[in-house]
DNA sequence: CGCATTTGACCGGCGC
DNA sequence: GCGCCGGTCAAATGCG
Protein backbone atom coordinates (compact mmCIF):
# COMPACT_ATOMS: atom_id res chain seq x y z
CA UNK A 1 0.00 0.00 0.00
CA UNK A 2 1.28 3.45 -1.00
CA UNK A 3 1.13 5.90 1.57
CA UNK A 4 -1.69 8.69 0.99
CA UNK A 5 -0.32 12.10 0.11
CA UNK A 6 -3.11 14.45 1.11
CA UNK A 7 -1.59 17.38 -0.09
CA UNK A 8 -3.44 19.17 -2.96
CA UNK A 9 -1.39 20.28 -5.97
CA UNK A 10 -2.31 22.84 -7.94
CA UNK A 11 -0.62 24.27 -11.05
CA UNK A 12 0.25 27.38 -11.38
CA UNK A 13 1.51 29.49 -14.67
CA UNK A 14 4.19 31.14 -14.14
CA UNK A 15 3.11 34.71 -14.67
CA UNK A 16 6.42 36.40 -15.04
CA UNK A 17 7.51 34.81 -17.94
CA UNK A 18 4.22 33.48 -19.17
CA UNK A 19 5.34 30.05 -19.65
CA UNK A 20 3.55 26.88 -18.76
CA UNK A 21 6.65 24.95 -18.88
CA UNK A 22 7.67 26.83 -15.78
CA UNK A 23 4.86 26.01 -14.07
CA UNK A 24 4.98 25.75 -9.93
CA UNK A 25 3.54 23.81 -7.75
CA UNK A 26 2.01 25.17 -4.58
CA UNK A 27 0.96 22.54 -2.57
CA UNK A 28 -1.46 22.79 0.27
CA UNK A 29 -0.21 20.81 3.13
CA UNK A 30 -3.37 19.76 5.07
CA UNK A 31 -0.72 18.30 7.96
CA UNK A 32 0.75 21.76 8.07
CA UNK A 33 -1.78 24.10 9.85
CA UNK A 34 -2.98 24.87 6.86
CA UNK A 35 0.05 27.12 5.93
CA UNK A 36 1.14 27.62 1.75
CA UNK A 37 4.53 26.24 0.72
CA UNK A 38 5.88 28.08 -2.76
CA UNK A 39 8.01 25.67 -4.37
CA UNK A 40 10.16 27.20 -6.63
CA UNK A 41 12.99 26.31 -9.07
CA UNK A 42 14.49 29.41 -7.33
CA UNK A 43 13.57 29.20 -3.55
CA UNK A 44 15.84 31.50 -2.46
CA UNK A 45 14.71 34.60 -4.64
CA UNK A 46 11.07 33.42 -4.36
CA UNK A 47 11.62 33.62 -0.84
CA UNK A 48 12.86 37.18 -0.79
CA UNK A 49 10.21 38.32 -2.51
CA UNK A 50 7.62 36.61 -0.67
CA UNK A 51 9.05 38.70 2.12
CA UNK A 52 8.63 41.93 0.42
CA UNK A 53 5.20 41.12 -1.49
CA UNK A 54 3.34 44.25 -2.16
CA UNK A 55 -0.30 43.39 -2.07
CA UNK A 56 -0.78 46.77 -3.29
CA UNK A 57 -4.27 46.02 -1.70
CA UNK A 58 -3.35 48.43 1.64
CA UNK A 59 -4.20 45.44 4.03
CA UNK A 60 -3.78 47.48 7.22
CA UNK A 61 -4.37 46.57 10.66
CA UNK A 62 -6.81 48.51 12.61
CA UNK A 63 -4.47 49.54 15.72
CA UNK A 64 -1.87 50.70 13.59
CA UNK A 65 -0.58 54.03 14.16
CA UNK A 66 -0.38 57.13 11.65
CA UNK A 67 3.39 56.65 12.36
CA UNK A 68 3.24 53.23 11.18
CA UNK A 69 1.43 53.81 8.19
CA UNK A 70 3.36 56.76 6.88
CA UNK A 71 6.42 54.35 7.30
CA UNK A 72 4.86 51.82 5.12
CA UNK A 73 3.80 54.01 2.60
CA UNK A 74 7.54 55.52 2.16
CA UNK A 75 8.64 52.08 2.11
CA UNK A 76 6.28 51.45 -0.60
CA UNK A 77 7.11 53.85 -2.72
CA UNK A 78 10.34 53.23 -2.05
CA UNK A 79 9.51 49.55 -3.47
CA UNK A 80 7.73 51.14 -6.17
CA UNK A 81 10.70 52.71 -7.31
CA UNK A 82 13.22 50.42 -7.14
CA UNK A 83 10.84 48.09 -8.89
CA UNK A 84 10.51 51.12 -11.88
CA UNK A 85 14.31 51.16 -11.91
CA UNK A 86 14.93 47.18 -12.06
CA UNK A 87 12.06 47.24 -14.90
CA UNK A 88 14.17 50.33 -16.75
CA UNK A 89 17.31 48.35 -16.20
CA UNK A 90 15.73 44.73 -17.88
CA UNK A 91 14.44 46.91 -20.59
CA UNK A 92 17.97 48.31 -21.02
CA UNK A 93 19.58 44.90 -20.98
CA UNK A 94 17.35 43.91 -23.69
CA UNK A 95 17.52 46.51 -25.83
CA UNK A 96 21.67 46.17 -25.82
CA UNK A 97 21.16 42.36 -26.07
CA UNK A 98 19.35 43.06 -29.42
CA UNK A 99 21.77 44.93 -30.53
CA UNK A 100 24.53 42.77 -29.26
CA UNK A 101 22.42 40.41 -31.60
CA UNK A 102 22.62 42.29 -34.42
CA UNK A 103 26.25 43.26 -33.82
CA UNK A 104 27.07 39.41 -33.84
CA UNK A 105 24.87 38.77 -37.35
CA UNK A 106 26.98 41.70 -38.88
CA UNK A 107 30.19 40.64 -37.59
CA UNK A 108 29.61 37.09 -39.20
CA UNK A 109 28.47 38.17 -42.09
CA UNK A 110 31.72 40.42 -42.95
CA UNK A 111 33.86 37.11 -42.00
CA UNK A 112 31.94 35.21 -44.32
CA UNK A 113 32.54 38.23 -46.95
CA UNK A 114 36.08 38.52 -45.60
CA UNK A 115 36.24 34.83 -45.85
CA UNK A 116 35.29 34.74 -49.87
CA UNK A 117 37.74 37.71 -50.41
CA UNK A 118 40.75 35.80 -48.99
CA UNK A 119 39.75 32.91 -50.95
CA UNK A 120 39.68 35.06 -54.06
CA UNK A 121 43.19 36.59 -52.94
CA UNK A 122 44.87 32.93 -52.90
CA UNK A 123 43.41 31.75 -55.63
CA UNK A 124 44.61 34.32 -57.94
CA UNK A 125 48.31 34.04 -56.14
CA UNK A 126 48.24 30.40 -56.81
CA UNK A 127 47.06 30.78 -60.65
CA UNK A 128 49.58 33.31 -60.52
CA UNK A 129 51.87 30.42 -59.68
CA UNK A 130 50.59 28.04 -62.01
CA UNK A 131 50.44 30.10 -64.60
CA UNK A 132 54.45 31.16 -64.72
CA UNK A 133 55.05 27.54 -64.48
CA UNK A 134 52.78 25.94 -66.79
CA UNK A 135 53.31 29.24 -69.65
CA UNK A 136 53.54 26.41 -72.53
CA UNK A 137 49.98 25.44 -71.60
CA UNK A 138 47.76 28.48 -72.37
CA UNK A 139 44.88 26.59 -72.79
CA UNK A 140 44.49 25.17 -69.34
CA UNK A 141 46.14 28.01 -67.67
CA UNK A 142 43.48 30.60 -68.62
CA UNK A 143 40.61 28.84 -67.37
CA UNK A 144 42.15 29.15 -64.13
CA UNK A 145 42.90 32.84 -65.07
CA UNK A 146 39.39 33.39 -65.59
CA UNK A 147 38.27 31.68 -62.84
CA UNK A 148 40.67 33.46 -60.82
CA UNK A 149 38.86 36.66 -62.60
CA UNK A 150 35.67 35.33 -61.54
CA UNK A 151 35.88 34.88 -58.04
CA UNK A 152 36.92 37.87 -57.09
CA UNK A 153 33.75 38.94 -59.00
CA UNK A 154 31.43 36.85 -57.19
CA UNK A 155 32.78 37.10 -53.97
CA UNK A 156 32.17 40.53 -54.51
CA UNK A 157 28.68 39.83 -56.38
CA UNK A 158 27.41 38.59 -53.50
CA UNK A 159 28.80 41.07 -51.18
CA UNK A 160 27.79 43.98 -52.89
CA UNK A 161 24.46 42.45 -54.68
CA UNK A 162 21.62 45.26 -54.93
CA UNK A 163 24.31 47.88 -53.90
CA UNK A 164 26.25 47.86 -56.90
CA UNK A 165 27.19 51.45 -57.93
CA UNK A 166 24.56 52.11 -61.17
CA UNK A 167 26.76 54.81 -62.32
CA UNK A 168 29.84 52.74 -61.84
CA UNK A 169 27.86 49.82 -63.30
CA UNK A 170 27.25 51.89 -66.47
CA UNK A 171 30.83 52.92 -66.45
CA UNK A 172 32.11 49.37 -66.38
CA UNK A 173 29.75 48.50 -69.19
CA UNK A 174 30.82 50.88 -71.59
CA UNK A 175 34.39 48.51 -71.50
CA UNK A 176 34.73 45.55 -72.99
CA UNK A 177 35.61 42.25 -70.82
CA UNK A 178 38.64 42.05 -72.29
CA UNK A 179 39.77 45.03 -71.32
CA UNK A 180 39.25 44.41 -67.64
CA UNK A 181 41.81 43.64 -65.49
CA UNK A 182 40.75 40.77 -63.28
CA UNK A 183 41.12 43.52 -60.47
CA UNK A 184 39.02 46.43 -62.25
CA UNK A 185 36.51 43.17 -62.91
CA UNK A 186 36.42 42.56 -59.19
CA UNK A 187 36.18 45.87 -58.20
CA UNK A 188 34.50 47.87 -60.80
CA UNK A 189 30.76 46.53 -60.05
CA UNK A 190 31.10 43.15 -62.20
CA UNK A 191 28.29 41.75 -61.13
CA UNK A 192 25.47 39.51 -62.04
CA UNK A 193 23.33 42.52 -62.40
CA UNK A 194 25.70 44.10 -64.39
CA UNK A 195 26.50 40.38 -66.74
CA UNK A 196 22.76 40.27 -67.14
CA UNK A 197 22.53 43.91 -67.75
CA UNK A 198 25.05 43.61 -70.66
CA UNK A 199 23.65 41.09 -72.10
CA UNK A 200 20.40 42.63 -72.46
CA UNK A 201 21.86 45.58 -74.12
CA UNK A 202 23.77 43.04 -76.34
CA UNK A 203 20.40 43.03 -78.17
CA UNK A 204 22.58 42.42 -81.50
CA UNK A 205 22.84 39.08 -80.36
CA UNK A 206 20.31 36.95 -81.36
CA UNK A 207 20.66 34.09 -78.53
CA UNK A 208 22.38 35.74 -76.21
CA UNK A 209 21.88 33.24 -73.30
CA UNK A 210 20.41 29.85 -72.75
CA UNK A 211 16.84 31.32 -71.89
CA UNK A 212 14.78 28.89 -73.41
CA UNK A 213 11.51 28.24 -72.64
CA UNK A 214 10.74 31.07 -70.85
CA UNK A 215 13.77 31.98 -68.97
CA UNK A 216 14.90 34.20 -68.07
CA UNK A 217 11.79 36.59 -69.52
CA UNK A 218 9.35 35.50 -67.60
CA UNK A 219 10.82 34.39 -64.24
CA UNK A 220 12.73 37.45 -64.54
CA UNK A 221 11.74 40.42 -66.60
CA UNK A 222 13.88 42.54 -68.86
CA UNK A 223 16.55 44.75 -67.25
CA UNK A 224 16.22 48.41 -67.81
CA UNK A 225 18.52 51.03 -66.65
CA UNK A 226 16.04 53.09 -65.06
CA UNK A 227 14.97 49.97 -62.35
CA UNK A 228 15.89 50.26 -58.72
CA UNK A 229 19.07 48.56 -57.84
CA UNK A 230 16.68 46.39 -55.51
CA UNK A 231 14.83 44.99 -57.49
CA UNK A 232 17.93 44.25 -60.41
CA UNK A 233 19.24 42.37 -56.98
CA UNK A 234 16.20 40.51 -56.61
CA UNK A 235 15.77 39.51 -60.49
CA UNK A 236 19.31 38.41 -60.14
CA UNK A 237 19.08 35.91 -57.28
CA UNK A 238 15.84 34.59 -58.79
CA UNK A 239 17.98 33.90 -61.88
CA UNK A 240 20.47 32.46 -59.49
CA UNK A 241 17.69 30.31 -57.97
CA UNK A 242 16.95 29.03 -61.64
CA UNK A 243 20.58 27.77 -62.52
CA UNK A 244 21.23 24.51 -61.69
CA UNK A 245 23.79 22.08 -61.36
CA UNK A 246 23.44 18.49 -62.06
CA UNK A 247 25.61 15.89 -61.38
CA UNK A 248 25.68 12.16 -63.07
CA UNK A 249 27.47 9.58 -61.29
CA UNK A 250 26.77 6.31 -60.70
CA UNK A 251 25.24 5.00 -58.17
CA UNK A 252 22.97 2.02 -56.72
CA UNK A 253 21.56 4.27 -53.95
CA UNK A 254 18.07 6.10 -54.41
CA UNK A 255 20.23 9.46 -53.59
CA UNK A 256 23.73 10.71 -53.73
CA UNK A 257 24.74 11.98 -50.45
CA UNK A 258 25.27 15.29 -49.83
CA UNK A 259 25.66 16.18 -46.47
CA UNK A 260 22.26 18.23 -46.10
CA UNK A 261 19.34 16.70 -45.06
CA UNK A 262 16.51 15.98 -47.72
CA UNK A 263 12.98 15.99 -47.55
CA UNK A 264 10.91 14.34 -50.24
CA UNK A 265 8.44 16.38 -51.35
CA UNK A 266 7.01 14.56 -54.67
CA UNK A 267 7.58 12.59 -57.23
CA UNK A 268 6.86 11.96 -60.50
CA UNK A 269 7.02 10.54 -63.79
CA UNK A 270 8.93 12.46 -66.30
CA UNK A 271 8.56 12.25 -69.86
CA UNK A 272 11.32 10.17 -71.96
CA UNK A 273 12.21 8.34 -68.88
CA UNK A 274 11.07 5.32 -67.38
CA UNK A 275 12.60 6.10 -63.82
CA UNK A 276 10.45 8.70 -62.13
CA UNK A 277 11.91 11.59 -61.11
CA UNK A 278 11.91 12.30 -57.45
CA UNK A 279 11.80 15.55 -55.84
CA UNK A 280 13.60 17.18 -52.76
CA UNK A 281 14.26 19.76 -50.59
CA UNK A 282 16.34 20.93 -47.97
CA UNK A 283 15.51 20.55 -44.67
CA UNK A 284 18.65 21.34 -42.76
CA UNK A 285 16.95 25.18 -42.16
CA UNK A 286 12.94 26.14 -42.33
CA UNK A 287 12.62 27.99 -45.62
CA UNK A 288 15.60 26.95 -46.95
CA UNK A 289 15.20 27.28 -50.87
CA UNK A 290 17.12 24.62 -52.13
CA UNK A 291 16.08 21.77 -53.90
CA UNK A 292 16.94 18.88 -55.97
CA UNK A 293 16.02 16.32 -58.05
CA UNK A 294 17.14 12.45 -58.69
CA UNK A 295 16.39 10.48 -61.15
CA UNK A 296 17.98 7.57 -62.95
CA UNK A 297 19.54 7.82 -66.27
CA UNK A 298 16.62 6.27 -69.25
CA UNK A 299 19.52 5.18 -71.45
CA UNK A 300 21.56 3.76 -68.08
CA UNK A 301 19.83 3.14 -64.71
CA UNK A 302 23.11 3.26 -62.97
CA UNK A 303 23.12 6.28 -63.64
CA UNK A 304 21.81 8.60 -61.20
CA UNK A 305 21.62 12.12 -62.15
CA UNK A 306 21.15 14.65 -59.25
CA UNK A 307 20.20 18.62 -60.08
CA UNK A 308 20.67 20.92 -57.62
CA UNK A 309 18.87 24.56 -57.41
CA UNK A 310 19.22 27.42 -54.97
CA UNK A 311 21.37 28.61 -52.17
CA UNK A 312 20.63 27.19 -48.84
CA UNK A 313 20.25 29.78 -46.33
CA UNK A 314 21.78 28.30 -43.57
CA UNK A 315 25.40 27.54 -42.50
CA UNK A 316 26.40 23.80 -43.44
CA UNK A 317 27.95 21.63 -41.26
CA UNK A 318 31.14 20.80 -41.88
CA UNK A 319 30.46 17.76 -43.24
CA UNK A 320 28.96 18.98 -45.87
CA UNK A 321 31.07 21.47 -46.97
CA UNK A 322 32.29 19.93 -49.63
CA UNK A 323 29.30 20.75 -52.14
CA UNK A 324 31.15 24.29 -51.24
CA UNK A 325 29.76 26.77 -53.92
CA UNK A 326 28.05 24.33 -56.28
CA UNK A 327 25.16 25.48 -56.88
CA UNK A 328 25.77 28.95 -56.71
CA UNK A 329 28.67 28.45 -58.40
CA UNK A 330 26.89 27.15 -61.15
CA UNK A 331 24.82 30.01 -61.31
CA UNK A 332 27.79 32.78 -61.56
CA UNK A 333 29.46 30.89 -64.06
CA UNK A 334 26.60 30.91 -65.82
CA UNK A 335 25.28 34.67 -65.29
CA UNK A 336 28.48 36.57 -64.55
CA UNK A 337 30.15 35.34 -67.84
CA UNK A 338 29.44 37.53 -70.99
CA UNK A 339 28.94 34.57 -73.68
CA UNK A 340 27.06 34.86 -76.13
CA UNK A 341 25.69 31.38 -75.95
CA UNK A 342 25.92 27.96 -74.80
CA UNK A 343 28.28 27.19 -76.99
CA UNK A 344 30.37 30.60 -76.13
CA UNK A 345 30.11 28.97 -73.15
CA UNK A 346 31.63 25.96 -74.04
CA UNK A 347 34.24 27.30 -76.28
CA UNK A 348 35.38 29.84 -73.86
CA UNK A 349 37.56 29.23 -71.02
CA UNK A 350 35.02 29.19 -68.41
CA UNK A 351 35.04 25.73 -68.71
CA UNK A 352 38.29 24.38 -67.92
CA UNK A 353 39.69 22.81 -71.44
CA UNK A 354 40.94 20.16 -68.93
CA UNK A 355 37.62 18.70 -68.95
CA UNK A 356 36.75 19.06 -72.48
CA UNK A 357 39.17 15.78 -73.74
CA UNK A 358 40.02 15.65 -77.05
CA UNK A 359 38.07 12.73 -78.80
CA UNK A 360 36.14 11.93 -75.45
CA UNK A 361 32.35 13.13 -74.34
CA UNK A 362 33.21 16.35 -72.21
CA UNK A 363 32.95 16.03 -68.32
CA UNK A 364 31.53 19.43 -68.03
CA UNK A 365 28.60 20.22 -70.34
CA UNK A 366 26.18 23.00 -70.68
CA UNK A 367 22.53 22.77 -71.29
CA UNK A 368 21.14 24.99 -73.63
CA UNK A 369 18.25 23.39 -74.11
CA UNK A 370 16.80 22.95 -70.37
CA UNK A 371 14.79 25.65 -69.01
CA UNK A 372 17.17 27.07 -66.61
CA UNK A 373 20.79 26.89 -67.39
CA UNK A 374 22.11 23.97 -66.37
CA UNK A 375 25.69 22.75 -66.00
CA UNK A 376 26.20 19.15 -66.04
CA UNK A 377 29.26 17.44 -64.11
CA UNK A 378 29.82 14.02 -66.05
CA UNK A 379 31.13 11.52 -63.39
CA UNK A 380 29.97 8.35 -65.41
CA UNK A 381 32.83 9.16 -68.04
CA UNK A 382 35.65 8.05 -67.73
CA UNK A 383 37.98 7.97 -70.79
CA UNK A 384 41.40 6.94 -68.86
CA UNK A 385 40.86 4.31 -66.22
CA UNK A 386 44.40 4.21 -65.33
CA UNK A 387 43.98 7.12 -62.24
CA UNK A 388 40.63 5.78 -60.76
CA UNK A 389 41.91 1.75 -61.26
CA UNK A 390 44.92 3.46 -59.04
CA UNK A 391 42.74 5.66 -56.73
CA UNK A 392 41.28 2.54 -54.48
CA UNK A 393 42.14 -0.69 -53.00
CA UNK A 394 38.98 -3.03 -52.80
CA UNK A 395 38.93 -2.76 -49.02
CA UNK A 396 36.52 -2.96 -46.40
CA UNK A 397 37.90 0.33 -44.77
CA UNK A 398 36.51 2.08 -48.11
CA UNK A 399 34.03 4.09 -46.23
CA UNK A 400 36.20 5.09 -43.61
CA UNK A 401 38.60 6.07 -46.09
CA UNK A 402 36.20 7.72 -47.25
CA UNK A 403 36.34 10.03 -44.17
CA UNK A 404 39.64 10.43 -44.41
CA UNK A 405 39.34 11.62 -47.63
CA UNK A 406 37.39 15.07 -46.48
CA UNK A 407 40.82 16.49 -45.36
CA UNK A 408 41.33 17.11 -49.04
CA UNK A 409 38.15 17.47 -50.22
CA UNK A 410 35.67 17.83 -47.50
CA UNK A 411 36.83 18.58 -44.43
CA UNK A 412 39.40 21.65 -46.20
CA UNK A 413 38.05 25.00 -46.77
CA UNK A 414 37.48 25.60 -50.31
CA UNK A 415 40.17 27.85 -51.39
CA UNK A 416 41.95 24.73 -50.10
CA UNK A 417 40.29 22.31 -52.60
CA UNK A 418 40.16 24.94 -55.17
CA UNK A 419 44.24 25.31 -55.24
CA UNK A 420 44.46 21.51 -54.96
CA UNK A 421 42.04 21.00 -57.93
CA UNK A 422 43.01 24.32 -59.75
CA UNK A 423 46.65 22.94 -59.56
CA UNK A 424 46.08 19.72 -60.73
CA UNK A 425 43.48 20.34 -62.93
CA UNK A 426 46.12 22.89 -64.75
CA UNK A 427 48.76 20.57 -64.80
CA UNK A 428 46.88 17.84 -65.64
CA UNK A 429 43.71 18.69 -67.42
CA UNK A 430 42.69 15.20 -66.49
CA UNK A 431 39.50 14.90 -63.85
CA UNK A 432 40.89 11.13 -63.57
CA UNK A 433 44.59 12.35 -62.75
CA UNK A 434 42.68 14.32 -60.00
CA UNK A 435 41.34 11.23 -57.95
CA UNK A 436 44.50 9.49 -58.91
CA UNK A 437 46.23 12.23 -57.83
CA UNK A 438 44.57 12.70 -54.67
CA UNK A 439 44.55 9.00 -53.92
CA UNK A 440 48.06 9.05 -54.15
CA UNK A 441 48.45 12.13 -51.64
CA UNK A 442 45.73 10.76 -49.38
CA UNK A 443 46.24 6.93 -49.35
CA UNK A 444 49.88 6.17 -49.93
CA UNK A 445 51.09 2.84 -48.96
CA UNK A 446 48.32 1.73 -49.29
CA UNK A 447 47.88 -1.46 -51.85
CA UNK A 448 46.34 -0.82 -55.32
CA UNK A 449 43.39 -2.99 -56.69
CA UNK A 450 43.74 -2.74 -60.61
CA UNK A 451 40.55 -3.92 -61.48
CA UNK A 452 37.67 -1.81 -62.99
CA UNK A 453 35.29 -2.91 -60.38
CA UNK A 454 37.48 -0.83 -58.08
CA UNK A 455 36.62 2.16 -59.88
CA UNK A 456 33.23 1.62 -60.12
CA UNK A 457 32.96 0.93 -56.63
CA UNK A 458 34.85 4.17 -56.51
CA UNK A 459 32.62 6.00 -58.55
CA UNK A 460 29.28 4.57 -57.18
CA UNK A 461 30.15 6.13 -53.97
CA UNK A 462 28.17 8.97 -53.27
CA UNK A 463 30.52 10.59 -50.58
CA UNK A 464 33.13 10.33 -53.39
CA UNK A 465 31.05 11.51 -56.53
CA UNK A 466 29.59 13.95 -54.21
CA UNK A 467 32.83 15.66 -52.98
CA UNK A 468 34.10 15.05 -56.55
CA UNK A 469 31.53 17.00 -57.90
CA UNK A 470 31.89 19.93 -55.27
CA UNK A 471 35.46 20.39 -56.04
CA UNK A 472 34.97 20.16 -59.76
CA UNK A 473 32.21 22.32 -59.34
CA UNK A 474 34.00 25.08 -57.11
CA UNK A 475 36.69 25.11 -59.92
CA UNK A 476 34.35 25.38 -62.97
CA UNK A 477 32.68 28.03 -60.97
CA UNK A 478 35.10 30.07 -60.71
CA UNK A 479 35.17 29.19 -57.44
CA UNK A 480 32.08 31.49 -57.08
CA UNK A 481 30.71 31.48 -53.56
CA UNK A 482 28.43 33.76 -51.95
CA UNK A 483 29.23 35.85 -48.48
CA UNK A 484 26.72 33.28 -47.03
CA UNK A 485 29.30 30.80 -46.53
CA UNK A 486 26.75 28.20 -46.60
CA UNK A 487 25.88 28.30 -50.63
CA UNK A 488 26.81 24.32 -50.47
CA UNK A 489 25.33 21.83 -51.44
CA UNK A 490 26.51 18.62 -49.72
CA UNK A 491 25.71 16.03 -47.92
CA UNK A 492 24.51 14.41 -44.53
CA UNK A 493 25.09 11.48 -42.15
CA UNK A 494 21.38 10.86 -42.38
CA UNK A 495 20.74 10.30 -46.08
CA UNK A 496 24.35 8.87 -45.90
CA UNK A 497 22.68 6.04 -44.18
CA UNK A 498 19.04 6.39 -45.32
CA UNK A 499 20.02 6.91 -48.87
CA UNK A 500 23.25 4.80 -49.48
CA UNK A 501 21.68 1.36 -48.80
C1' DC B 1 1.95 9.54 -31.96
C1' DG B 2 5.02 12.12 -34.66
C1' DC B 3 7.47 12.31 -38.67
C1' DA B 4 8.69 11.03 -43.37
C1' DT B 5 7.11 9.25 -47.60
C1' DT B 6 3.73 8.40 -51.11
C1' DT B 7 0.70 9.82 -54.51
C1' DG B 8 -3.09 12.04 -56.72
C1' DA B 9 -4.61 16.76 -57.33
C1' DC B 10 -3.58 21.14 -58.58
C1' DC B 11 -1.23 25.06 -60.79
C1' DG B 12 1.34 27.71 -64.10
C1' DG B 13 4.01 27.89 -68.32
C1' DC B 14 4.28 26.73 -72.94
C1' DG B 15 3.20 25.07 -77.59
C1' DC B 16 -0.20 24.22 -80.94
C1' DG C 1 -8.58 27.76 -75.62
C1' DC C 2 -6.89 23.34 -74.86
C1' DG C 3 -3.78 19.89 -73.70
C1' DC C 4 0.78 18.62 -72.23
C1' DC C 5 4.30 18.87 -68.99
C1' DG C 6 7.11 20.05 -65.01
C1' DG C 7 6.81 21.27 -60.46
C1' DT C 8 4.50 21.68 -55.98
C1' DC C 9 0.99 20.83 -52.52
C1' DA C 10 -1.30 18.29 -49.19
C1' DA C 11 -4.06 14.43 -47.61
C1' DA C 12 -3.32 9.65 -46.98
C1' DT C 13 -0.37 6.22 -45.62
C1' DG C 14 3.53 3.89 -43.54
C1' DC C 15 6.96 3.36 -40.15
C1' DG C 16 9.64 3.55 -35.96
Amino acid sequence: MEPVDHRRVVNEMDFFTGDQSSIRHVKADDDDDHHVKIESEHPGWLQDQAEDVNTCLNLLTTNSTASEKSSRNLKEKQRVNQLADVRAELERINAENQRLKLSLSQVNNNYYALQMHLVSLMQRQQNRIAESSEANNTEIDRPMEDKTHGEGTVARQFMDLGQAAKAEKDEVLESSSEDRSPELSASAGNTIVESMDRREKNSTTPECFPHPQGWPPKKAPKFNNTSKDTEQAQQTMAMIRRARVSVRARSEASMISDGCQWRKYGQKMAKGNPCPRAYYRCTMATGCPVRKQVQRCAEDTTILVTTYEGNHNHPLPPAAMAMASTTSAAASTLLSGSMPSADGIMNSNLVPKGMMLPGSPSLVTLSASAPFPTLTLDLTRNPNQRPLNQFHPISPHWPHSLSSLPPHLLGQPIYNQSKLLGNFLSSQGNINELCGHLAQNQMRGHPVADTAATAAAITADPNFTAALAAAITSIIGNSHRDNSGGNNNSTTSRNTGDNNT
